[in-house]
DNA sequence: TTGTAGGCGTTATCAG
DNA sequence: CTGATAACGCCTACAA
């Protein structure tokens, strides 16, 4: 299919290509209702599609978001089996598209960075999930178009950041197993990293027991990576050395199914012998039986907003907030017992 | 960050562009060995990063890769609620990165096609998940560039497919189902769509059902969409009129998990009560308890091999398979019981 | 209101 | 082996 260009249907216009080139962007209002009339049927007509390389060449504008998400450390896969970055993604794209953007979706290389890309694709703008090492932002910066950091509390004005606050989510979650009567809570969690959710959400935890008169003990926190095998491996060995817990606090929905899997393999129910809590609220907790008592957040509405933010700064909008933390709540299902 | 060009490295080495041109593009035989040192050095002291724009322009190659999916019917959001695609995607976002190529991932807008994006983006390929109207297809073929179909049974040689068989699959599910003392089989699916896998699965069902002298009963059929809530709708449906129904091949794990959901809302147990089946054995299915006995494709593997494909065809690889087809395996696990 | 022409960064052709 | 130079498709001063 031999590719129609702006000048084919000038021709056939009988016209400039200045003047379609300006019907095309909207300028209409340079150009005679006639033109514009003739323009708009040989476009019709010849079923004109405009060259985005051309015009990102041109314009530097290639209408092309660069979406960076986690990925394993072993097989640099993307960390999809974490429903949680679906969500995300789900409400990124949907977005994006309706507003006339690209997605491009990758992790990054161990070592490399995203300038490359960035620069390479002529990015017109980012997010990115995770956190990385300080190198990482710096580059970024340096590209000079805007970003959006989903789970970053990266303490730079040059990003924006659409959150929530993790830290009183880990202290919704801890509160909700004290009120129902727990004292030895267990935290099973990612690497806690300075300035990520998790670190947050363990502060939470800690403010949680240090305000209802709880020691904290470090000796009941799992921490590992945020999945499902970590889960699974804090369950059992809880299981099998119960000291006394009572309650567990997984800082993710899917770490806190493992927790539940490696204690009933054990014989130790949930929340008959142990209560269990998790944070987020993905899709599928509403899946799992028993049903999870967690810390919703909007997972889906998070990304659009993402991408709402960052698009209102790369179309130049004034009042573009550098910082949204949008709602949390608590969500009461059946992995909590009161005791 | 002003934007390093060609010229600016070849006037730091002290050369011609053109020059710079080849030992970018691999041609380095074209080029002595002094001036290849000193256009090299050029590049990295001023770390000069190529922009693919120009290069898409000039060549007509633009190392990008569009992988459309599903998407919801109301919301127009990506189907990655389903485990099945996140996981496809994973294998299909390593290769491609690993192969130099980027990927654009979205969805295709009600009524529209995926001609523009591909026009527009000058994609050098494109991979397609999902059943979509002939018109589709036959748009695509009009761009004339390679294009891998998963899930698919198109017979159209233009096009290459990476699949399994899914008629087997279904054979095998409904086999293992009678081969444990089953005879009233429910079939719980997505909508069977002529040339869809789904009614492939649902005719090696039938295929299964006749070897082994029993009657295709059409009220056993329970067809909606391939969603964790239709399983639910169709677990409630059987829960209440159980019409001798002592066993269920959902055609998807993620309707398995509904079915259940849905059955063990209203007192039905699985397994004892009625034993269910499932296809795909995605990544979840080994979390939920119990755990699902299923059909095992290696999705990720499957993400991979697509990808492979379509590079392999970009690049003008001779001996490239117009068609790919995938082992499948019987997972026995716990949803199944032996009457 | 309309058209001409130069440039965006890269590649490829074709003389030197 | 090397270096101008003309595309590639589009946009936008600037001139008419």
């Amino acid at each position: 299919m031999k590719r129609i260009t702006i000048k084919d249907v000038a021709q056939r216009a009988g016209v400039s290509s200045a003047a379609v080139s300006y019907v095309l962007n909207g300028r209409e209002h340079k150009v005679s209702a006639d033109t514009l009339s003739k323009i708009k049927k040989a476009i019709a007509e010849l079923n004109y599609i405009p060259d985005y390389s051309a015009r990102s060449l041109a314009n530097n504008k290639s209408n092309l978001i660069g979406v960076v998400i986690p990925q394993t450390e072993d097989q640099s896969q993307l960390l999809l089996e974490n429903p949680f970055y679906c969500e995300l993604i789900c409400g990124i794209e949907a977005k994006l598209r309706q507003s006339g953007y690209h997605m491009i979706l990758s992790g990054v290389n161990k070592g490399e960075g995203y300038l490359d890309v960035s620069m390479q694709r002529n990015l017109d703008g980012a997010i990115i999930m995770g956190i990385y090492q300080e190198s990482f932002y710096e580059d970024l910066k340096k590209v000079n178009i805007p970003i959006v950091l989903i789970d970053s509390y990266i303490n730079d004005n040059y990003f924006k950041r659409i959150g929530i606050d993790d830290e009183l989510g880990g202290y919704m979650a801890t509160t909700h197993l004290i009120e129902n009567g727990h004292q030895n809570i267990a935290l099973v969690t990612g690497t806690i990293r300075k300035d990520g959710v998790v670190e947050k959400r363990f502060l939470g935890y800690k403010r949680s027991l240090k305000e209802h008169g709880l020691f904290y003990n470090p000796d009941y926190v799992f921490e590992g990576s945020v999945s499902y095998d970590h889960g699974v491996e804090s369950g059992r060995a809880i299981a099998s050395d119960r000291r006394g817990i009572t309650a567990v606090f997984a800082t993710g929905d899917l770490v806190a199914f493992g927790v539940i899997a490696g204690l009933s393999e054990n014989g130790v129910k949930v929340p008959e012998d142990i209560s269990v809590i998790g944070f987020d609220d993905i899709s599928l907790s509403k899946m799992f039986v028993p049903r999870l008592t967690t810390v919703r957040q909007d997972i889906v509405t998070r990304g659009s907003a993402a991408a709402q933010c960052l698009i209102d700064s790369i179309e130049g909008k004034e009042d573009v907030e550098t910082e949204l933390t949008l709602p949390i709540e608590l969500v009461v299902r059946d992995t909590v017992k009161r005791i």
